[in-house]
RNA sequence: GCCGAGGUAGCUCAGUUGGUAGAGCACGCGACUGAAAAUUGCGGUGUCCCCAGUUCAAGUCUGGGCCUCGGCA
């Protein structure tokens, strides 16, 4: 057989919010003829512009982007469709001899393209889970996970009784397949060579980076943009208004909080954040080439993308 | 200036009859397989304003000082 051709190359642009992914993944994009697949769980929706630091028009100008305004924010897109999206997005650019750039900051859909989790093929029961959270509330989340550990003792040992919501989510599956879930989890890398990037800060400077990014966002509108939002009558318990910023400043409209706690509120939910996201993409993985973007120039990025 | 209240963790504060401190938030570290910017676990934080005194022992009692807030002038 001839030689196996190889894998075509996925390159990932890794960190936490506020580092500088979009203005290095869209240099990069530019010099390698590339296209932005957007791994962003908030990025997905219509009208969620301004909050969720999505690609101004004139940057999604200078190069494709993918999977951006999916749904309306109050259609719920589920982790295992948008792996798919993100596949067949990636599939496409290859087809056309371009090269794909997984660029985002939600690290479970990252980890999901990534490491091809394979994903348990229930899809989300609504009227299960209030029945299992309503009996959660009832009994206790130490009974609810005691039921779990009866018909999956593997997921029960890792998953803590008090984060119902992964309990609930292990039992929906359990029930609905009559299998553990901790038996259909598996992972199935991607034929793609990866090469992933992480773009990071010193913690200080990301944070006043933050801080100036979310007052150029109220300047930019943010508030007219939720209230917008909420006027078109998207509730505030949807997952997408509970997002970054449009939460608090959805406490603001609401009048529970002024303007300026609203704005402290938001800086300091997204530094948070970003710790939350440095688990996902820890600074000590050996798989994540590692940079500051005040530290090397793209062409720099460029010749150790090439090898 | 007088009267009152107070100074304890980055912040807001709790601290029993004296036995060298603890909550929430912040902050730090983790988990994560169809809600994930969600949900959730663990963990420090420290001249207890300063000086002197009483005491085996002082955040706690006494005296003095400094500072903050309120009221009255």
């Amino acid at each position: 057989m001839a030689p196996d051709t190889p894998h075509p190359v996925l390159l990932a642009i890794v960190g936490p919010t506020a580092a500088g992914k979009t203005a290095l993944s869209l240099d990069l994009a530019e010099a390698l003829r590339g296209e932005i697949v957007s791994a962003d769980s908030r990025q997905i929706y219509r009208g969620m512009d301004i909050g969720s630091a999505k690609a101004t028009s004139a940057e999604q100008a200078r190069v494709p982007h993918h999977l951006l305004d999916l749904v309306d924010p109050d259609q719920v897109l589920t982790l295992a469709e948008y792996q798919q999206l993100a596949y067949r997005a990636i599939d496409d650019i290859h087809a056309r001899g371009r090269l794909p750039l997984l660029v985002g900051g939600s690290g479970q859909y990252v980890a999901a393209v990534l490491e091809g989790w394979r994903i348990p093929e229930v899809a989300p029961q609504p009227e299960l889970r209030k029945r299992l959270a309503a009996d959660a509330a009832a009994h206790g989340a130490e009974a609810l996970h005691a039921r779990l550990a009866a018909l999956d003792p593997a997921a029960a040992a890792r998953i803590d009784y008090r984060n119902v919501r992964r309990v609930i989510r292990a039992l929906e599956v359990c029930l609905v397949t009559g299998r553990p879930i901790s038996e259909l989890q598996a992972k199935e890398p991607p034929p793609y060579r990866i090469l992933r990037i992480g773009v990071t800060r010193p913690r200080p400077v990301l944070y006043e980076r933050i801080d100036r990014r979310v007052d150029a966002m109220i300047e930019a509108g943010l508030v007219d943009e939720v209230r917008r939002l909420a006027d078109a009558g998207y509730g505030w318990d949807l997952p997408a208004m509970t997002g970054l910023g449009y939460r608090q400043m959805g406490l603001y409209l609401r009048g529970a909080a002024t303007l300026d706690e609203a704005i402290a509120l938001v800086k300091q939910a997204t530094r948070r954040f970003v710790r939350q996201q440095y688990n996902w993409f820890p600074l000590s993985d050996p798989a994540i080439h590692w940079l500051d973007p005040e530290q090397v120039t793209v062409a720099e990025v460029l010749d150790w993308v090439d090898e």
